[in-house]
DNA sequence: GCTGCCATTCTTGTATACACGAATATTGAC
DNA sequence: GTCAATATTCGTGTATACAAGAATGGCAGC
């Protein structure tokens, strides 16, 4: 547990929505939480307060707090913009890349090279992650750095959902290949490219997302 | 004021910093917030939590909330971040361009252009304002629009700085123009590259950037 | 006179109490 | 039986009380 029961709570209604124990639409009841975890409403209402800030709920005035439905065009949104702020970051990857950025990101691209070859989509699922940790910390921009951890973490759920479309492991891992290639050679803007086809959903995979969506 | 006092002392406070009242590093006692608002110490702490998960003060754990003070370095990776994200703006206004958003554009452009051969500055100010919340909305993405505009918020007082600058005004406004044929001739990469140096903070502009910050 | 330790004070973190608006159930009229 | 007006319940919003950790100041020892 964190230092103060406010972050704890934080973290843990956090957790639970992003791993959608608590569903989209559904009303966040403040001493139901407090009892749940054990608590009084004060460090829950903080709680609530936070993660209406960053946009995971929202809280209606005298009418409680509510989880987000972002739903399958707002999703589109965030990935559209998630694409581009890791084009960036390939792109400042690659001017500043120093030796211990290139040791962390050939270590994490070769663990998706063992868990895509193996066909494990769980494992490929959080060496993928880290894969692009790596590189949003290669950017060397603290600031990007933290934007991207940040609209990476909301978006988790469904780039799970997306791995476990037929093929996209292989093509994932391909296509991480190029990026590599592209940052380790400098080419900044050959990265960009890259990184924002990687992460964007286009065409079909639009479709496959608002499918995964519906069934989960 | 708001319907309810936490979030009117969010929006208070947060003013009072981006208007520099709260200088940054200075320490946020809640008693006194609460005195000085008229409010008991429940609805500044809200207020509080909400700032701190927006990223404009820290709360260390028992020692209270300090404003950040983000340096000229983190204002500079701000400002690369928000380039970034205006050109997405831009490259997809121009695509998805309709009338309505042609209409508000112009007028905003127009705006400009007055404000900018009056050389008054401070309308320019907000005049340029309109015209890139105009660009966000035109973009037609709802995520993108508010990740904008929050970041254009945050950025506010940094822009203010540079208008100043000798000859900002004018350079500012015919960046304009080249934006609005790009948008208006549906070239969404021309928007982008744009929009991105016009927003971006590069070369000499990073010094004035600093020099303004230490004398105000 | 300076340094380190302890007591005091001050501020934050959490719980509880109370007030008020919204949602809901109940009762009465038609 | 349906609808509307009203009473009741329920949950949020704010204030206050209390607990506990951090900052501060004084005192003793050197």
């Amino acid at each position: 547990m964190s230092e103060n029961v406010g972050r704890w709570l934080r973290d843990e209604i956090e957790n639970a929505i992003l791993s959608n124990e608590f569903a989209p639409g559904e009303r966040l009841d403040e001493m139901v939480l407090a009892s749940r975890f054990g608590v009084s409403r004060t460090p829950v209402r903080e709680a609530l307060m936070q993660l209406n800030a960053i946009g995971l709920i929202e809280i209606r005035p005298r009418r409680g707090a509510v989880v987000i439905d972002p739903g399958p065009h707002r999703i589109y949104e965030m990935f559209e913009v998630m694409a581009e702020l890791e084009g960036l970051a390939g792109s400042l990857a690659a001017r500043r890349l120093d030796e211990e950025s290139r040791r962390v990101i050939t270590a994490a691209h070769k663990r998706c090279e063992q868990s895509a070859k193996a066909g494990d989509s769980d494992a490929y699922y959080y060496d993928n992650e880290e894969f692009h940790k790596a590189i949003y910390a290669a950017s060397r921009s603290d600031f990007l750095e933290e934007q991207c951890m940040q609209l990476h973490r909301r978006l988790r759920p469904y780039r799970r959902l997306q791995l476990r479309v037929r093929n996209r492991l292989s093509t994932s891992f391909s296509e991480h290949c190029g990026i590599v290639d592209a940052i380790f050679a400098g080419d900044g803007e050959e990265a960009r490219r890259l990184l924002r086809t990687h992460v964007g959903i286009q065409g079909e995979r639009f479709s496959d997302l608002v499918a995964s969506m519906s069934t989960r």
